[in-house]
RNA sequence: UGGGGCGUGGCCAAGUGGCAAGGCGCGGGACUUUGGAUCCCGUAUUCGGAGGUUCGAAUCCUCCCGCCCCAACCA
């Protein structure tokens, strides 16, 4: 996290301006959310900009979730975003609210646009509605339902609420002008009728709001003063602000920013709940989703996410952020935090000739060097130990700084190696390696000579089991929503699971969902579902950065 | 062809008439018991384009080009 001040954005002074001018005498936003999926990473940069606005200038930020359509919407997902929106770090306080909480009043505020002429009861079907509406350069027509009387329309409207018409017969809509350009203006719906069960007020309606109706007069009912939404509302803007003038009540100020694009993933709810639905990821918390939930899983932290998202600032330009900018965010705060661990990921055998075969001996190893306060712990070593597979080469590429016959390497926090051969298999296979230790060099004290290569081990009979999952990107291109089928580009190695893993001992009871930092290797945490006392499971958060990898990439 | 937005390096993004911040990425180097971290250095003679105003323009004016959103009884 920066400690610079953080720049100013278009939002920030426009709060700034209305506070100055007295438009508003405080500030108060709100985070709405339709509880028909899981919150993303785009959610949290609203969050951070909702909730960071109230905090910053001594207001509120209240949590409402925007249940207008029972048909999508259910308690899971209500509960989920709770916790998300906890977990990230931020609190609504006593300000939890619901548009359901304000369906009374809606229905009364309905009645007095039609008593004021300002709405009417259609009977035309949706196919009918849409003709009616005209095209993006023809005007719409009015409907011939337009005019009935404002007593036949209190009427009807009443019978609508008491259950009297079918799904889909009657809709009360807004009387504005069919012939805007804007086509939210073209007599929008403010209510259909729908005889489902909601979550929350069960079978108490069978007519339910429409988002331009709903979100504007809940926003003044809250006293919010602003509203602020991504840019698909921009057209809004002009129905949100006649409604409140209709009604000559509180009116907030509507403010839209670009909402935030992730490369190499998807970030609308249709398109994760389609992988969700259709199998291609385990659920909404995959590691490999940009869910809060799935990043968490992964072992995100709160902290990286926040930075990310100021980081990321706040514009009104279409945008596609690098998710390399995320992992960096990951790796910042981790790299100050986690504790190391030597674990190898792809045992190889590793025998040391002229080490005693009883002996065991306890090293002293330090927790991070990032922080002195981490202290240290002790690593056990013995003569046969697992090594990474891909720490030894034969032959050595140029410029390998690991082992390979001949080769000398330093053991991690040990002693200092020296490959004397190899053991293969039957299909010619490195199944061990032999090596000799230099008795004076313990504790990597390699005493002035030049020994390029440190690796990691782990002492064979000591080393725990553990399962340990990599993950890499989702999708294998930058812009998947630019594909006609996303399936068609998702990455095909986005999970590689390791089962025969080896881990130092003081990982035992690792408890779920804490993080750590495998030496050389990346950041990893406990799987929270998965992961088990007798079965340790791990999932890789990120990698470090592997400058190794880069070279040998460029050589291929 | 209607309405609403937006165009600054590979990706973001400051800048609002005075001579192009910063981050990520990338390249190079130093250091190193993580090829990690850290630290240096480099990375836009130019701000979508063309005219114009001005001593001076990414910032003002004009025209042009490109991109995004809107035609759910979704949000």
């Amino acid at each position: 996290m920066s400690d610079a001040p953080k720049p100013s954005n278009f939002i920030r002074d426009a709060v700034i301006e209305d506070l100055q001018t007295r438009r508003f005498k405080g500030v108060v936003t709100r985070f709405p959310p339709e509880p028909n999926g899981y919150l993303h990473i785009g959610h949290a940069q609203a969050i951070s900009i909702d909730f960071g606005a109230a905090r910053e200038f001594g207001g509120r930020c209240h949590l409402r979730f925007d249940d207008t359509n029972p048909a999508k919407e259910s308690q899971e997902y209500v509960d989920a975003i709770m916790r998300d929106v906890r977990w990230l770090g931020f609190d609504w306080g006593e300000h939890l609210y619901h548009a359901s909480d304000y369906f009374e009043q809606l229905y009364e505020w309905a009645v007095q646009l039609i008593k004021m002429g300002k709405a009417y009861v259609d009977d035309l079907t949706a196919d009918q509605m849409s003709e009616y509406r005209g095209t993006l350069t023809e005007p719409g027509r009015e409907s011939p339902y337009r005019n009935r009387s404002v007593a036949e329309n209190l009427g009807l409207f009443e019978r609508m609420r008491h259950g009297e018409f079918e799904d889909g017969s009657k809709t009360l809509r807004a009387k504005i002008d069919m012939s805007s350009g804007n086509i939210n203006l073209r007599d929008p719906v403010m209510y259909r009728i729908r005889k489902a069960t909601h979550q929350r007020t069960g079978d108490t309606w069978c007519i339910y709001p429409m988002y331009d109706w709903a979100h504007g007069q809940s926003d003044s009912i809250e006293g919010v003063t602003h509203s602020i939404c991504t840019l698909e509302y921009e057209d809004h803007r002009p129905l949100y602000d006649w409604y409140l003038e209709q009604l000559a009540i509180h009116h907030p100020r509507q403010i839209e920013f670009a909402r935030l694009n992730l490369s190499h993933t998807v970030m609308s709810k249709r398109k994760l709940l389609t992988l969700v639905e259709e199998g291609l990821v385990s659920g909404w918390d995959d590691p490999r989703m940009p869910t809060l939930a799935g990043l968490r899983r992964r072992g995100y932290t709160p902290e990286a996410i926040r930075d990310f998202c100021e980081r990321v600032g706040v514009t009104k330009a279409a945008n596609l952020r690098d998710i390399a900018l995320l992992e960096h965010c990951v790796r910042e705060d981790l790299n100050r935090r986690a504790l190391r661990r030597m674990a190898v990921l792809r045992p190889l055998r590793l025998v040391i000739e002229n080490y005693p075969e009883e002996r065991v001996e306890e090293l002293d190893a330090v927790n991070n060097p990032e922080d002195a306060r981490a202290g240290t712990r002790k690593v056990p070593f013995s003569r046969v130990l697992y090594i990474e597979q891909d720490d030894f080469r034969d032959p050595p590429p140029p410029k390998y700084f690991r082992l390979s016959p001949g080769a000398e390497v330093r053991l991690r926090y040990a002693y200092v190696v020296k490959c004397t051969g190899v053991v293969k298999g039957l299909g010619g296979e490195v199944t061990e390696v032999r090596c000799t230790y230099d008795p004076a060099s313990r504790g990597g004290d390699s005493r002035g000579r030049k020994v390029k290569g440190t690796i990691h081990w782990v002492s064979a009979s000591h080393a725990v089991p553990a399962e340990v999952r990599l993950y890499d990107n989702l999708f294998s291109v930058p812009k998947p929503d630019e594909v006609e089928d996303v399936k068609t580009v998702l990455n095909p190695r986005s999970l590689e699971t390791l089962t025969g893993c080896r881990v130092e001992p003081s990982l035992a009871g690792a408890a779920p969902e804490s993080r750590y930092q495998f030496e050389r290797q990346g950041y990893f945490c406990v799987d929270g579902p998965d992961s088990l006392p007798a079965g340790l499971v791990f999932n890789r958060t990120v990698g470090l950065r592997d400058t190794w990898a880069k070279i040998e990439a460029a050589r291929a």
